[in-house]
DNA sequence: TTTCAGTTTGTAATCATTTCAATGTAACAC
DNA sequence: GTGTTACATTGAAATGATTACAAACTGAAA
């Protein structure tokens, strides 16, 4: 838990118990959690949670850059806790969000030239390997 | 109109004259507008437009691989025309999106091998020139 | 011209997100 | 430690974008 009151006091922002948990979840689970997910998990530890505190939570670490917002899906954010600079494949036969660790310094160092960039989403769509497989039924998300 | 004509039959989709309207609005309008935008500019020229049409047609159309769906932003869809692969830059301040023509074919190829790859969206968020020049105020979108 | 499946329309329902006011608590000074 | 205060949490209510639905309409083909 250290870690995370550490980030916390490095950024000025108050330590609260709710706070620490999410950073904990988060950086835990790498599994792009939406709000819902987030707050049913956690309220299993702390039934007092409410899923206001877990949207002001994540909106002043969002703000600080402690968490990244993902927008791969059409219809909900997903949340990940930003270690590393990595990309995203959504597969969208079975609606799972896999990491793709590969950069493009090409693209990224042409950005830099002529803009002050902050965020780098690469957002990839279409079928995993698995539902390669599989032959499942394509979704449309 | 003959091209969005032959666009839709192409596709076996009906023709209808929404349809052709909001495909005609989109390809012309390089703003990557939203649902709003769409829906209000074209009820000046047909008053009659229900929201919900332009719903229904933005997702056929988006099922058909006619348009896009841009979920650069947090809190709203932008719809694309889709043309030719590019990607965007979002500025923070301004809030305007910059459409981004360079590719990184190395990080495509390597996940065409992996995945079947239907969409790839590549978001870029900071400041743009013009912004950094004025040095406005930031927002948190 | 007729027919009908598919489309459009407007209203109502849904549901994620935001607002807000009351209560609680972390952090700091003493 | 205790008191103080600004900030955080909570839950209920409001908001607003999107979806569902049923009735009226229309494109397309015979």
């Amino acid at each position: 838990m250290k870690k995370y009151v550490n980030i916390l006091k490095e950024n000025g922002i108050k330590v609260t118990p709710q706070r620490l948990e999410i950073m904990k979840y988060l950086d835990e689970h790498m599994t792009h959690p939406d709000v819902e997910k987030i707050y049913s998990d956690l309220k299993k530890k702390n039934p007092a949670l409410s899923k206001t505190t877990v949207y002001n939570t994540l909106e002043i670490l969002r703000k600080y850059n402690i968490v990244q917002v993902l927008t791969i899906s059409e219809s909900e954010l997903r949340y990940d806790f930003k270690n590393t600079l990595h990309h995203h494949f959504l597969c969208k036969s079975c609606g799972k969000i896999i990491d793709i660790d590969v950069e493009c310094p090409k693209l990224n160092k042409m950005l830099k030239g002529k803009y002050k960039v902050d965020e780098v989403h690469g957002y990839f769509k279409g079928i995993c390997n698995v539902c390669r497989g599989k032959r499942k039924t394509v979704t449309n998300n």
